[in-house]
RNA sequence: GCGGGUGUAGCUCAGUGGUAGAGCUCCAGCCUUCCAAGCUGGCCACGAGGGUUCGAUUCCCUUCACCCGCUCCA
């Protein structure tokens, strides 16, 4: 097996245009990145994986689009602004920190049992602001959402009832989110602006732990679905110190990245929390009425909500291997074919225009149905490698008999097998190995 | 935010108080070349700001960013 760190990887997607710093040309702004061309379709296509298989596939999960910008009170009600705002301490004899509300003693640092030690409490206020309006007041200031979930329960009646959905039923969103994060680091995995895969799943209180149950399993299986190994994936139940204040039961599918496991998404029962409290500070009866026992109740919800960003950071680690070819190392990116960025590389043999004019032609036809690229620098070998190094599935060679039989190589990325086909059946040949 | 480490071409590294080299990559040309071949040529760097100095990439200060730990979570 690869040995795959954390260098390795942020190296390969700053050397092929996955991922850069933000803002880099001036130093670098810490904790955002940006997404290059190959790292836009990945992010792109894990995301689209993710609307695929809970959107578009089912007919009990509707989609949404909610602003990131929403009222203060909605922070209020959701007990963001107050669980968000951490005081907290530091031990000066041995600098470790510490959440003040959560110690026993609040002189004594359980770290180094020193007591007398600790610095004055500091708040930490976990979410970014800004304000709405050219002035700057009080009366005007806005959080950036650090949650698409809110989003969700704000809108629950519009879309219910526009919708005219009865339970259980799921309302999903993918948006980016925001937090003052204490402690950003490891490349793209903690970064105050990222990405999240959010859906709530709307149920009757008494079958919430099945439900609970049935989107751990769902979601485990759709990382494995999509190619990744197995080994490299553990569901973990949070202990209950460490449930979110909305949470009654949490599981986390975890990922063993290079420094080891962590989470990539947090499954929970948020319970009737949410909906309960918007209903008491928006005066709204977000209540469903269940017209044949005649009663109304708030549902539980099942939350599975998943990192863009890191899944897509995760996907990018677990595809990189290194095989050793004729004493040559090949990197290879074995990404699932529906992540990969391109699905297609199309090379001409030579540089001469009789190759190139076709090439151009057959790589437009490719284009009207797949991102492909066009490469025709430098030996075939080398191109061959390139693209090995970037994830795509399959690259397709025109050369000179391909004037004479109207035929292309395709080589194969993980096998390096060649077949020969003709481009009259390129496209069908490709869809069937692409679906 | 605190403690520790790091910062020289796209990448990996070398080097010096007198403004820098190498390998790989990349680009162009030659070679009719299916798994990083060869030859020729080319592009590109001392993270940023200030100080000391006749002169700083090198010494000092500040700052920015990254990595490890504390903490937190998608």
């Amino acid at each position: 097996m690869t040995e795959v760190t954390l260098e390795t990887i942020s190296n390969l997607a700053k050397k092929r245009g996955f991922v850069f710093q933000s803002s880099e040309i001036y130093g670098g702004l810490r904790s955002a990145y940006d997404y290059g061309p190959l790292g836009v379709e990945l992010l792109r296509n894990v995301k689209g994986e993710w609307w695929r298989s809970m959107v578009q596939h089912r007919s009990d999960i509707v989609g949404l689009d909610s602003a990131i910008l929403q009222a203060r009170t909605v922070w209020k009600a959701s007990g963001h602004e107050e669980v968000f705002t951490d005081p907290l301490v530091e031990c000066k004899n041995c600098h470790s920190r510490h959440r003040l509300d959560r110690l026993d003693d609040p002189d004594k640092c359980p770290t180094c049992g020193k007591t007398g030690e600790f610095t004055e409490a500091r708040n930490f206020n976990l979410m970014l602001r800004t304000h709405m309006g050219p002035v700057e007041t009080d009366d005007n200031l806005v959080y950036l959402r650090p949650e698409t979930a809110q989003g969700i329960f704000i809108n629950y009646e519009n879309v219910r009832r526009t919708n005219r959905l009865r339970l259980p039923f799921g309302i999903a969103q993918i948006g980016k989110a925001f937090r003052n994060e204490i402690t950003p680091g490891q490349f793209v995995f903690r970064t105050r602006e990222f990405e999240q895969m959010e859906m709530e799943f709307f149920v009757r209180p008494e079958e919430a732990d099945e439900w609970f149950q049935y989107w751990l399993d769902a979601r485990f299986q759709w990382y494995v679905d999509l190619g990744m190994n197995p080994d490299n994936l553990r569901l973990r139940d949070h202990d209950e110190d460490e449930l979110s204040h909305y949470s009654q039961a949490t599981a986390d599918v975890d990922y063993l990245f290079p420094w080891g496991w962590d989470e990539l998404e947090g499954i929970a029962n948020r319970t009737d929390f949410d909906l309960k409290q918007h209903t008491e500070h928006s005066g709204e009866d977000l209540r469903y009425f269940d017209q044949e026992a005649n009663e109304r109740f708030f549902p539980y919800v099942i939350e599975p909500a998943a990192g863009a960003t890191r899944t897509t950071f995760a996907f990018l680690i677990d595809g990189y291997t290194e095989e050793t070819v004729n004493d040559e190392t090949r990197t290879v990116l074995k990404l699932h074919h529906r992540l990969a960025p391109y699905k297609a590389a199309v090379l001409p043999l030579s540089k001469k225009p009789e190759l190139i004019e076709p090439a151009e032609k057959l790589a437009s036809e490719l284009r009207k149905r797949w991102m492909v690229e066009l490469d025709i620098t430098q030996s075939i070998g080398r191109r061959y490698r390139r693209q090995d190094e970037i994830g795509t599935p399959f690259c397709v060679t025109v050369d000179f008999e391909s004037l004479d039989d109207g035929a292309v190589t395709v080589r194969d990325r993980d096998t390096m097998q060649q077949d020969r086909v003709s481009m009259d059946s390129l496209v069908s040949y490709l869809d069937g190995k692409l679906d």
